[in-house]
Formats: C-alpha cells, sequence, structure tokens
DNA sequence: ATCATAGTGAGAACGGTTATGATAACGCTT
DNA sequence: AAGCGTTATCATAACCGTTCTCACTATGAT
C-alpha cells in the first residue's frame, strides 16, 4: 500500500514499477530479496518491468535510504527495507534462510576497535554463515 | 623463499607461476592482494604468467588451504597467507589500507548468537570500514 | 490538453572471474 | 638422459551480475 507521496517527498516521481517495487518490500514475503527475485516477482504479477528498471529502482532506492543493499557471500546483492534499526545478519548456507540479529556488545567492541586504531569508523558489515539444520532446513515446506 | 616441496605435499605441481605466486605472497610488501595485483606484479619481475593462471593457481591455493579469500566491499576478492589464526578487518576507505584485528569477546558472542538460534555455525564475515584520517591518510608516502 | 522533463525497456557494454582447447612443462619410468 | 602420460599454461571466449545507452513514453506542472 505504497502512496504515491512517499516517492515525490524524496524527489521521485510516482511511476508504476517504482510503486510496485515499493509495494513488493512492504508486502514483503520476504524481506531480504535480490534484484533477479524482484523482478521475477513483479512478472508473476504480470507487471512487464524490465530488469534494468529494476536495478535502477533499486539503487535509487538505496540512495533515497529506503532500501538497504547487502552482499551474502553470494555474488548477488541482496535489498531489504530499511527500517531504521541497524541489525546484522545470520544466513543459513543450506537453504539461504537469514535471520537478523543486533548485539550491542558487539556494536560497542567495534567502535572502540576502530577507536583504538585511530580510525574514524563509518560502519560494518557483519554475517554469520551457518547451517540451520534443526528445523528440517533444506527444501522445508513453507507452511 | 617457497620450496617446491611445499606445493607437492598438496597434490600441486611445482611450476614456475605456482611458486612465483606463493613467493609473492611470502615476502609480501603487501598482505591483502587481488589477483590483478599479484599478476600486475608477476609482470614487474618480468614473469610471463596469464591472467587466467593467476586466478586458477589462487583458487587452488585457498582449496588447499594455503590463502584465504576475502571480499573487502570492493567488487574484487583479495587474498592473503593463511597463517592459521582467525582475524577480522578494519578497512580504511580512503586509502585501502587494511588492518587486522581479533576480539574473543566479539568471537564468542557470535557463536552464542547462532547456538540461541538452533544455528550450526560455519564462519563469519566481518568487516569494519573506516577512514585512517589522523596519519595523513590518503596518499600518504609508504615509510 | 500541452509540453518540458524525467523515466522506461531492450539490448549492448562492462568488469571480474571462469571455462575451453591447443600447446608446453612436469616428473615418473626406463 | 629420453620417452611418455598426465597436469598445467596461455590466449581467448564465455559467463554473470550489473550498469549504460538511447529511442520512446509517462508524469505532472501549467
Ligand atoms: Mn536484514
Ligand atoms: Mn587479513
Ligand atoms: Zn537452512
Ligand atoms: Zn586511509
Amino acid at each position: 500500500m505504497s502512496h504515491p507521496s512517499d516517492l515525490k517527498s524524496i524527489g521521485l516521481k510516482a511511476t508504476l514499477p517504482r510503486l510496485k517495487i515499493l509495494d513488493l518490500f512492504e508486502q514483503s514475503r520476504k524481506r531480504h530479496m535480490t534484484a533477479e527475485e524482484v523482478y521475477k516477482l513483479l512478472q508473476d504479477e504480470g507487471q512487464d518491468i524490465g530488469l534494468a528498471t529494476v536495478y535502477r529502482v533499486l539503487t535509487q532506492f538505496e540512495q533515497a535510504g529506503l532500501l538497504m543493499r547487502h552482499h551474502f557471500d553470494s555474488d548477488k546483492a541482496v535489498f531489504e527495507l530499511n527500517q531504521g534499526e541497524h541489525h546484522d545478519h545470520l544466513v543459513c548456507l543450506q537453504c539461504g534462510r537469514v535471520e537478523e540479529f543486533y548485539d550491542a556488545e558487539i556494536e560497542k567492541r567495534q567502535k572502540k576497535i576502530a577507536q583504538e586504531r585511530g580510525f574514524d569508523i563509518h560502519d560494518h558489515s557483519l554475517q554469520i554463515y551457518a547451517d540451520c539444520t534443526k528445523n528440517s532446513c533444506p527444501h522445508r515446506p513453507k507452511k
């Protein structure tokens, strides 16, 4: 249910591709998506939006602060809604499932490490790679 | 000063390209290098070794556990000698300088986070991105 | 409704990396 | 030392995710 004004307020015309892509993330059945995944989901709902447009819009949304881009050790970037609260990721190597976490102590220590060495910290990237074996992981039926 | 037997012991023929590349890392003026950097350094010392060979050998060395591959938010992979001790990286966004660090508490917390959620942890990737402004960073003379 | 402007879509281009295939080097056996 | 099967190398093409190009279209202010 994204509204045209959401886009206008960040200086972007409210075009159909942009509204649809924003919708996708807001209704998010899947929170973390690649450009390709977004493109396929749009096709599935009959929207004829080019892959180039998907890439272009994702980058614009990232620059506008609407989305965040991550790299989970696959060669393709994944995007998620930026809801303000920083978190890191726990990624299942078997099924690709992603869980989010935030650890104040880890954050604190990172700051200290940078500080101690005279670095002015910008941000960081932390992913834990693991197997989520206990939940019948590989190809488990999605409910 | 790498010795042919270093390679034979891991099931690889002791060819000139492989010995030269291993040497490069062991004499490492620069600890973290891209394939392209390795290629250029070989050219500089008059070695006519193809870029494809560099890539192939780096991957073989990684598989043999001699090298580790990282991705520092540039699109190109960087390699370093695997000396057994795990560490993470602090990368300067201005000059690309890399410092290594190890924080036992961060490591411990990562394990706990995975465990709590029933994940069997494999490994992790942690980089801190920052500016090393205080040391006259951009283009500072080396030494 | 008009019109300047910004956005789109198809496909080409790009950059890092990997695969291919014909030649060359390695190293084990005589 | 020479022969020979196997593995490695080199040049180049292919690959894959992503970005660029450009002719055409939609948007939104008037
Ligand atoms: Mn997330
Ligand atoms: Mn390192
Ligand atoms: Zn899983
Ligand atoms: Zn620096």
